[in-house]
This record gives C-alpha cells, sequence and structure tokens, in this order.
DNA sequence: CTGAAAGCGCTAACAG
DNA sequence: CTGTTAGCGCTTTCAG
C-alpha cells in the first residue's frame, strides 16, 4: 500500500491525500471533537493506505502533554521489579499513560543520569524505586512539577509520595517469629550491597529485634555477584562448617535461601526442628523447590499498581495534589522451613 | 537553589539569567560549536543554579533526530529478554544512542500497537524479537526509512537484518547428541505457547532429526502458566507414570528441565545413566542445582551487544544500508544429565 | 566566536 | 461540523 520514501509521512500528506484540512485529519486521527462520518471515513481510508504514523514529537510540542510516566529501578534482572512493573502497565493499560523504564544498576549517579535523562522528555509523572537519592535527584524530582512516587520502601522521607513497605518492620516481624518458635543461633547471609538501603534496613530490623529478645547474630556473611542459587549453597556450606551450632538461617532473598535449602535438604538436615530457613520476597518462581521456603512477600505487583493508579488519579483533573504515603503489609509464609511451634 | 515554579524552565531562562542569548546558551549545553570558555562557564553556572533540564521533546522537533533505540521484546519475566536487554545498553553506552523498551506478551496485535507507539516517537532503529510479524508491522517496519534489527531467530526472512540463532538446528544438535549417547525413548515438555515460534521451530528441529535417527517422540506433554519448576515438577511426574520406559527428557526450557531435575534426582534415579534430562537456554540463575541441568545457551547477551552495534553503526555517518543475517552458534553444555558418550 | 531569523509537525483557540 | 492562525522550545542556517 505504501510507497518506500525517505521522509516520513506527515499530517499534510494525509490532508492532501484526502482533500481534508489538516486540522480535521488531526481530529480524526485523535478522535478528539465532532467530524462527520463521511470525511472521518475518508480520511482514515486515507491515513491506513498511505500507512501514516503519526509524530507524537510534534503532537507533544504542540499540547505540551506528554503520556508517559517514567520508572526508575534499580535492576531488571533481580526478578521483582519485573513483577512491580507488570502492576504499573496493568494498572495503566486503561489510561493515556505509558510506563518507560530506566535501569540505574543500583548506582547514584547512574539514577541522577537516567532521572535527567527521562525528566527532559517531560513525562506526566515519576515512580523511582527507593527513598534514597542523591541531593540533586531529589532536587530535580521536586522541580519537575509532576506526581512523583517512591516505591518500595516506606521508611523515610518522600518527595512527594510514597508506596511500599516498611523493611525494618519485616526484618523486625522475622526476627519476632523466629524468637518466638524458639530458635537461638541464628545465622544472617545476604548481599554485599551498601547501596540496597532496603536490604540494609531489613537487617537493621531483624538485628535490633533479636537484640531486644537477648539474641545475637552469632553469624553472617555477605557475597556479591555470581549465581545467587550456587553462592547461596556455598555460603551455608561455608557458615556451617564454621558455626556448626546454628538452629537457624536468615537470607536476605529467596534464590540464596533456596540455594541453602537445596544443600540442606540434600545433606539430610531436619528442616525444621534441627534448624529452619528463611528467605525474603515470595518469588514464586521457586514454588517447585523440595521444601517451601519460609518468606516474606514483598507486595511488589501491589506496590506497581497502587503507584500507577496514584499517578493516573493525578494526572485527571481536579485531583488533589497532596503527598500521602501508602504502606502494605507483607505477609509472612511459614512454607516447610519455619516452625509454626 | 532552585525556585517553584508550575512551568518548567527554557532556555530563554538561562539565556536571561546568564545574559547570554538563547543560542549560545544551546551551543554550551549541548558541547556543540566553540564557545569561549567565559561564556560556556557563565552559561553552565546559570543552568545548574536554576535546575534547568532541556527539553528533548523541542529538542527533537527542530533537529528532526531522535537518539531512540526501540527495543520490542514478548516478556520480561523471561529471564532471556532482560539479559538481550543488558547486551544491549552495554553496547549502546558509549553511543548517543538509549534503549526504550516495549512488551508485546507474545500477542501479535499488541506487537502491532507497541510498534505504532514506539515509532511514533520516530526512533534511530528498531531491535524486535522474531521474525514472525503481522502484516501492518512489517509494513510499518519497512516504511519507518530506520534500521531494524529482528533478534533471536535466524529461521525466516528478515526486513532488513537479522542477529539470533537458528533454533531448527539447535533442535537437530541435541536430538544428534541424544541419540549418540544411546538414549532411545524420549519425552518432550514444553510451553502450549502456538506464538512462541522459536520453541516451535526447536521442537521441529527436534522431532525431524529423531525422526531420520528411526525415533519417534514417546511421549510429549505442554503446559502453561504457574510456576515453571512446579510445573515441570508435575509434567515429570505424570509423564514417567504415563509412560515409565522414557529414557530421556526434553524441555524446552531450563526453568521446568530444573523442576523435573529435582523431582528425578530426589526419587534416587540414575542420572543420566538411566534417563538423560537436557533443557534450552543456559540459565546461569540454575547453577546452584544439585546436578548441572544439560543446556543450551542462546547467546542472549551477544545477541543484545550485535543488534546494538549493527543499529549504532548504521546510524553513524557513511553507513552502508545492507541488511544482512548474522547466525551465532549456540554451545552445548552436557551437565551431568546427559551421557557424554 | 556570537546572534537573528526561520522553521520542525502538530494542536489550542478561535472563528465561521 | 470545519477551517485559520499562532505558536510549543528548540536547532538549523546564515550573517556578522
Amino acid at each position: 500500500m505504501q510507497t518506500r520514501s525517505k521522509r516520513p509521512l506527515t499530517l499534510r500528506d494525509v490532508s492532501e491525500a484526502s482533500g481534508v484540512s489538516e486540522m480535521t485529519v488531526s481530529r480524526v486521527l485523535r478522535k478528539k471533537g465532532d467530524v462527520s462520518a463521511a470525511t472521518r471515513e475518508k480520511v482514515q481510508e486515507a491515513a491506513r493506505r498511505l500507512g501514516y504514523v503519526p509524530n507524537k514529537i510534534a503532537g507533544a510540542l504542540a499540547s505540551q502533554r506528554v503520556n508517559l510516566v517514567a520508572v526508575i529501578i534499580p535492576s531488571l534482572g533481580n526478578m521483582v521489579f519485573p513483577e512491580v512493573l507488570s502492576g504499573i502497565s496493568e494498572e495503566l493499560e486503561g489510561t493515556e499513560l505509558q510506563p518507560v523504564v530506566g535501569v540505574t544498576d543500583y548506582q547514584p549517579e547512574k539514577e541522577e543520569k537516567v532521572l535527567f535523562e527521562m525528566l527532559s522528555w517531560r513525562p506526566s509523572g515519576v515512580i523511582i524505586a527507593g527513598l534514597e537519592h542523591s541531593d540533586a535527584s531529589r532536587a530535580m524530582l521536586k522541580q519537575a512539577g509532576i506526581p512523583v512516587v517512591e516505591i518500595m520502601d516506606t521508611d523515610g522521607e518522600a518527595v512527594d509520595t510514597s508506596v511500599g513497605i516498611s523493611h525494618r518492620r519485616a526484618g523486625r516481624i522475622m526476627a519476632e517469629e523466629i524468637l518466638k518458635a524458639g530458635y537461638k543461633r541464628i545465622g544472617f547471609m545476604g548481599t554485599k550491597m551498601p547501596l540496597d538501603h532496603r536490604a540494609r534496613k531489613r537487617f537493621e530490623g531483624f538485628t535490633q529485634t533479636l537484640a531486644k529478645g537477648g539474641v545475637e547474630i552469632a553469624d553472617q556473611e555477605f557475597y556479591s555477584g555470581g549465581s545467587a542459587l550456587a553462592k547461596g549453597r556455598e555460603m551455608t556450606a561455608a557458615m556451617l562448617r564454621r558455626t556448626p551450632d546454628l538452629d537457624f538461617l536468615y537470607y536476605s532473598n529467596d534464590m540464596i535461601g533456596a540455594g541453602g535449602l537445596l544443600y540442606l535438604h540434600e545433606k539430610g538436615a531436619d528442616i525444621p526442628a534441627k534448624i529452619g530457613l528463611a528467605g525474603f520476597n515470595g518469588v514464586e518462581l521457586l514454588d517447585g523447590l523440595p521444601l517451601q521456603l519460609a518468606t516474606m512477600d514483598a507486595c511488589r505487583r501491589e506496590i506497581g499498581q497502587t503507584a500507577a493508579r496514584i499517578i493516573a488519579a493525578r494526572n485527571a483533573e481536579g485531583a488533589s495534589d497532596e503527598g500521602q504515603v501508602v504502606e502494605l503489609s507483607p505477609t509472612l509464609s511459614f512454607g516447610d522451613t519455619l516452625r509454626t511451634n
């Protein structure tokens, strides 16, 4: 139908091909304003025949509106963020808005760069992971004059609005359950990530609550890089060699927890009677393990949905420009690796 | 530093604040053309102080250039695509270009929508998964007048350029190795995905090669939804109940393969002597399993890098506008679940 | 090295 | 219901 052409088609081409003014063509193509069925048909036919694709750059400049929501996350390989994203997409599906993703690799400088880059496209809103940002990033977010939702975490001060869980509380709850179940000699394994503030907060909540119960972490180890499953396996083996009397292992994520679980299960360990295990995230991926790992879900999908809903609402007319804090409650699953007491 | 303002800052604001013409401000901010050190300093100081973020919409419209590469993939939850993406990002890092991701959920209509949407931003290139697209999508890709690289697969005709592996050949190679190892009673498990053409092609290559060796698939089962690990476990159990004399199980992806592996390992099956297993993808994630699953890597990262490099090269001056086919060679790993002879 | 003028392709705001 | 007139904020081009 179309002919090869170096220059992309413009509204004017459609206008000429259909004998209708540019303005009316624009109305038809945007389904905005009333146009008679006859001309509408003529225009659509011409547009289709030519293979016209509107130029959003020009449209956005003229209308001063860009229906994009910038979504800024640390990583895609983490399993948790794709789920947040699908919550966002799902929720935005019914609206004009579209998510655009930027990845920071947990680096504040990269976050700053990505944020700057995305804001320069003048999006209608920003959804960004975490509450910890560089001063420059916070300044940009404030200055942008658009709704900003910081997600995943509520332990801290948001620029505008935050949606997430309290990781301190999550660590605390896990510690309480472990104590309640009567475990005493507790080991911790996690990522060596000074910049993963949420893991850090969980760890803090965890150790502080143990301390209140008169228990101290008996051993701990941090890793970085490599296959998480393999790392969990190795670290668990090493830790039990070093501190054989541990009766509970708390992992900062489910993947290393699964590695530990597989290792102990093979060794014929008496789980959860003699040794208990728990991870974090509620990764559905792991459902087929020999034992179900105790874990705590982080409400990933729900966080995405809620954040997206807030942005969408604020973009609608007559929205209250108020910031808010939405704290979701993670649910603990005991699985097969934490005594229910 | 900045003041609250509803209206985002413009070049004119920076111009007024620095007492330098808009044009020269623009030159400084884009580091284009020669500007005296003194004025450059003045401009940069003003821009920083005000918190100016350039408006790329306006810039793109004026310059007729958008440094975006549209990347269109079926899914983010698949583990394989995030790796392709990181190959792309890595390769684009050194250039002006930036990837923008769109997800199709394996649905041709959604692909068409996403493609239309992305093309309307006039990107500098398109990287799109697969060779199978609707007529409309192919038309748009041809019409766009920008480099288009179809990735993952080379079994078929590309619009412009393709980079990937031959999935037919991958299936064939696996079949050859299985026959060579002397397995005879072979079961297949995979996703119920009429739209996953690559899985289909592997399956075809696999069965055709078995047939040449006088072997027919003894049993097969397809699933959809749910946790892949759990599905692999269940399907394996069911299949062996139904067809107990199977001596090899070929899985269309590593996750269900891992489920089967865990199941059989727990049952104390004699792997790989009495029963062999193989998956597909080379998912590093699974490195900590009790046995290493035989698999074939799909060159995910390398595909991303190559595709990005091609787009970048074509965007440089004096590039040959030629389409090409880049077929990469997947490597087979025997792991612990496929007899080496 | 710096500035002035003229759009990029589309849509808001008015007229008819 | 349809058309006309101005820009949107930046960059290209051409003069100084």
